[in-house]
DNA sequence: TAATAAATGCAAATCATTCCTATTACTAAA
DNA sequence: TTTAGTAATAGGAATGATTTGCATTTATTA
């Protein structure tokens, strides 16, 4: 997706092209990781005026119409990132918190027979491994316990 | 692990075996799903007396020693399970919010592999489908274009 | 340009989770 | 068994992310 057409992937969506959403679509495309809200506040903000509650909002919104991905562990703040082409899964290290993403989705014929089983119109799915990130598996080692 | 061992699991960890914990981990026992904190506070409390701070901090606890699982996705309450051999993933109605679930993992030899690939210590993962239900697809038809 | 519904900004409200502290109760030692 | 010492608890207040209500502004369409 690119940055010239937010105004029109915001249209496709029967809501309203505001300068607000453009900016939080383009300061997700500036991130290499996902954010966090405020994150992308401060970068927005940069760029057009807005109100934090805006931005929640529309973050909000753009993951519930499939635009964006949300993540991130209960307890913790939520991040964002813009959906690239192929839907994403991701390894996540539960010490530092780095996100890997996985390429290639392991599960497409499984939904399928898994639909086909169940009797289920299966349209989407959501997969995250947790673990260790290979620095932080050294750091621990075999330490603990 | 046995409910009658509770005891002894707690002491393992150089902890006190107070009757809170033991509650704890026997309403955790006696789930089938994994279980938001108030919903175990509900059930610790009608077997022993407690506080929900006591309930948050004992499942931290058991969470950080590896006895139990945390899981949950942002915004969502954690939700808590005691760790056995298997887990367990879910198909999710999005119209009826009916939930199916799926015995058998499919990606366990999956875990392995990307862990290789990665360099990932692999520990655990979430995996929920999305779809409709039999009878909210036929209520539906094909009328969603 | 005007009509109108949708979106924004700001403040206040919510809600899960964490923190504080006086009191209680496991545990190990005597 | 009693006791001292310390970890743990109860309960209430505090925190911090997210949400919501409402008055005002703005994008869209004709
Ligand atoms: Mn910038
Ligand atoms: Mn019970
Ligand atoms: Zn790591
Ligand atoms: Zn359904």
């Amino acid at each position: 997706m690119d940055a010239r057409n937010w105004d029109q992937a915001i249209r496709k969506l029967g809501k309203k092209a505001t300068p607000q959403r453009k900016a939080i679509l383009t300061a997700l495309s500036q991130q290499d990781k996902p954010a966090t809200v405020d994150e992308i506040f401060i970068e927005v903000r940069e760029h057009q005026k807005t109100s934090l509650s805006t931005v929640y909002r529309n973050l909000e919104l753009l993951f519930s119409q499939g635009l964006i991905n949300k993540q991130g562990f209960p307890g913790e703040k939520a991040r964002y990132s813009l959906k690239r082409d192929t839907h994403e899964h991701t390894l996540v290290c539960i010490d530092c918190r780095k996100i890997v993403a996985i390429t290639g989705c392991p599960l497409e014929s499984y939904a399928v027979e898994i639909g086909l089983r169940e009797n289920f119109v299966v349209l989407d799915h959501r997969m995250e491994m947790y673990g260790y990130c290979q620095k932080c598996s050294q750091i621990r080692g075999r330490v603990s316990d």
